[in-house]
DNA sequence: GTGCGACGTTGATCCACGTCAACCACTACA
DNA sequence: TGTAGTGGTTGACGTGGATCAACGTCGCAC
């Protein structure tokens, strides 16, 4: 296996034998030998099938996990049963970085279509980022973009509206569908209507009217859960000098 | 220098010399010895006068922060103006994470009050985090804290309505100043109306009639910026059971 | 003191989005 | 092919919080 050469974005190639570990390790760079050693980091694979939950909040924090195959949501529920979806999870990304904090999981995980995930054991990982050159930095950047990411939700659930709200989603979608080899300009999405709402903060009904007028308006072309884009530059104008919702 | 001791909530000792490190290092109990090699860490202090920076967005990414005396909070700015806070911070607290994965910060920090902050090179603290037992897990779970800090905040803000979400903010301030040895039921805010709706995607004059509603139903004392608690558990109760919003 | 500027409160009005409800599209399975 | 269930769309209507506006209060400079 070639580990030594930097990856393009435009394939999903193995980083090690086990598991697609490009996030952790590859835009680091790591040398072939270091890069061998990271199969010692994968304990096993785990498939989940659609609906299944990888975890659930109050689970035993004992490992995370890199996605090799499907699609993930991140689910929060109050006491009163309203639920909160903190994010959506494709191939190649991580999960489970909630748990470090308080040794059990903060939030649930849920499949949303048949996934596999790479397991690896938390321990196993603290102990290879000590030997490893750069494998400890480069996890620091994962658990850092996550916070990046969710200053964006932030941004988006606290001052944005609703058109607003979903062409930045749409945009973002569009933007990890490239960044993992796939076109940016038509895909398929795993979640609900119901699931996007709850992600920016919105009702369903609302996330559907947003697609139509989309739709209308010649931004995109909605087909059920597919969604092609086909002004890409339009949706980012929508992101900019809107009056002040929310 | 008591180091192996733990260090209980009442009181805010230092754990190095140079400054309060507790998140970093107390609560795993670190020996003495490593104790001391944390003095290594911090570079140097730094004062911050009131509204003035700390870093803003697009600075270079060289160093994280512990605050040692003061607060601040964390913003970013969309191209028409608007403005999202994303965060509040308080002594003790650590500071510049979302900087480590893009080699630059992707917000600003500002602070709420003359403020004064340790310096941690972040090269330094990877290469001793190499060494020092327990340092490296402890800095996992300052991110992964925060991480579930966000999570919560996204909760906040995607399915609360807004006294739920002034009572959520509260009772959290409640509980940090607690957590610094301050009287949990009297505290100054630092921060304007302006700075708290931002923060919870309210506009200023919602949050204003919010604390006169909660002063009206005697749940808290407000005189400015200065907060009593009179009913907590009636705080609490407004988290629950209420009917959905958002 | 007086004046000024930042911050906070309160009222009146408006509107974006939630709510409720009906209907449609797709899939699964008998 | 019918039937049931899940998910999506669309319309009518209500409301929580934004917006606009006026006024109050505090702290500071002089």
């Amino acid at each position: 296996m070639k580990a030594t050469v930097p990856i393009s974005s435009a394939g999903l190639k193995t980083a090690c034998s086990q598991c697609n570990l490009q996030e952790l390790c590859l835009p680091f760079g790591l040398s072939e030998n270091d890069i061998d050693r990271l199969d010692e980091l994968v304990g096993t694979r785990r498939k989940i099938k659609r609906q299944q939950h990888l975890y659930r909040a109050g689970d035993l924090f004992e490992a995370i996990y890199a996605i090799r195959a499907g699609s993930f949501k991140t689910d929060v529920l109050l006491e009163d049963g309203r639920e909160q979806v903190t994010g959506f999870q494709m191939t190649g990304e991580i999960i489970g970085l909630d748990g470090i904090s308080t040794e059990f999981h903060t939030c649930n995980s849920i499949a949303l279509e048949d996934s596999e995930v790479c397991v690896i054991p938390y321990a196993k990982l603290e102990e290879l980022s000590r030997k490893v050159e750069g494998l400890q930095h480069q996890f620091h950047k994962v658990m850092s973009r996550e916070i990046v990411r969710d200053h964006g939700v932030m941004m988006l659930l606290g001052s944005m509206r609703a058109e607003e709200r979903l062409a930045a989603f749409l945009l973002n979608m569009s933007q990890r569908f490239t960044a993992r080899g796939f076109s940016s300009a038509e895909f398929h999405l795993r979640m609900t209507r119901e699931e996007i709402g709850s992600y920016l903060g919105l009702k369903l009904e609302t996330v559907s009217r947003a697609f139509s007028r989309f739709q209308d308006e010649g931004l995109i072309a909605v087909q059920q859960k597919h969604i092609r884009i086909l002004d890409g530059a339009g949706l980012k104008r929508l992101l900019q000098h809107q009056p002040a919702g929310g």
